[in-house]
DNA sequence: TGCATAACCGGACTACAGTCCGTTTCTATT
DNA sequence: AATAGAAACGGACTGTAGTCCGGTTATGCA
């Protein structure tokens, strides 16, 4: 059982984040600023959380547990019941609605020491959803590995640089991500 | 005109980057590790190539050039002449090696402040190409979009830990990566 | 050759991520 | 209620990327 001062100040230091990046921006805020303003020390968040990307996974958790949900028992095309082709743009719609929505956050995330966005359970479960879903389409082909490509262009800093340096607008992406993965599903 | 030290100097810390990263890995060479065994001061490292990732860029920059060569008046068919569906796969592969051969450059080159790499001449050489022979096959398609989509999987965090991590062969990482490319080229 | 100046040089300095370990606080047990 | 020990706490400490600016050196020109 957790005591109950670290839940406490794992919350503290979550809620203190949040507050923080949304008042200066992700980028503009330190991790001594969140504990300092947390009135905990620098060791807490760095117990609780690993490192900068472990905290800001720490905050899109909730949002990817929702679209996980969504996906496993939500209703179609998200969730079971529609084809595989269509639950699949579905899917990268959303989840690339989620990223826009978060973007510094998921940037943050991805800026790990040695690609540990790769290892988290997110992207393990994003993955194997794709696979699933390609499986469904096109049995024999590698589907885990193709899962990895579809899923490539979503990381944060091209879509950052989609979005912001390029100034593409979401559906003009959103378009070009999903034409790539309903051709892949297509064909033989 | 510029002046004969400094491009002595660039040419020296250009070397002696190149040694110690082959000696002890990328990872384990600071910038004033760098420094200090070119003889320099740090402020002179930092004056030719920015930041660490334009170092890294900068050394793998014979390389791509070389490529770039190749891809504009090299044989068929990573050259032209070849059908448009050919010369991308040959591309793609040709550059999947590279990345390979220097993956841990490429990531260095790649954990830039804010996504720097996407500004590199190199990038835009990369995605120029790859929308060229999208026209060609898709006319309508919006090619640069896609051309960066088809590019993503390329990253180097991704690739590392493809080949690192989950240990997969560069071959069933290329199929996957030219699969993808094939299928947008022959969809409608 | 001598000079003016623009470019270059170097290393001290700042800010930040992440580590370490002596100290404090909680909780299960008696 | 007392206590032992595990877990959490916090802040000093380290290593590194990147900045800044006073001093130095190369180069074009007279």
């Amino acid at each position: 059982m957790p005591r109950a001062d670290a839940v406490r100040n794992r919350e503290l230091v979550l809620a203190t984040a949040e507050r923080l990046f949304a008042e200066r921006g992700v980028a503009a805020v330190s991790m001594d600023d969140i504990a300092a303003a947390a009135g905990v020390g620098k060791g807490t968040v760095y117990r609780h959380f690993g490192d900068r990307a472990g905290l800001a996974l720490a905050l899109l958790d909730e949002d990817e547990r929702i679209l996980q949900e969504a996906v496993v028992r939500g209703p179609a095309p998200l969730g079971p019941g529609a084809p595989a082709a269509e639950r699949l743009t579905a899917f990268l719609t959303a989840l690339l609605d989620l990223h826009e929505r978060h973007l510094d956050l998921v940037v943050a995330s991805e800026t790990a020491a040695a690609g540990a966005r790769f290892r988290s359970g997110a992207y393990a479960a994003w993955r194997a959803h794709v696979a699933v879903l390609l499986r469904e389409a096109r049995p024999g082909a590698d589907a885990e590995t193709l899962a990895d490509v579809i899923l490539a262009p979503l990381a944060g800093d091209l879509q950052r640089h989609l979005r912001r340096d390029r100034k593409l607008d979401g559906a003009r992406v959103r378009d070009a991500v999903v034409e790539i993965a309903r051709s892949v599903m297509v064909d033989s």
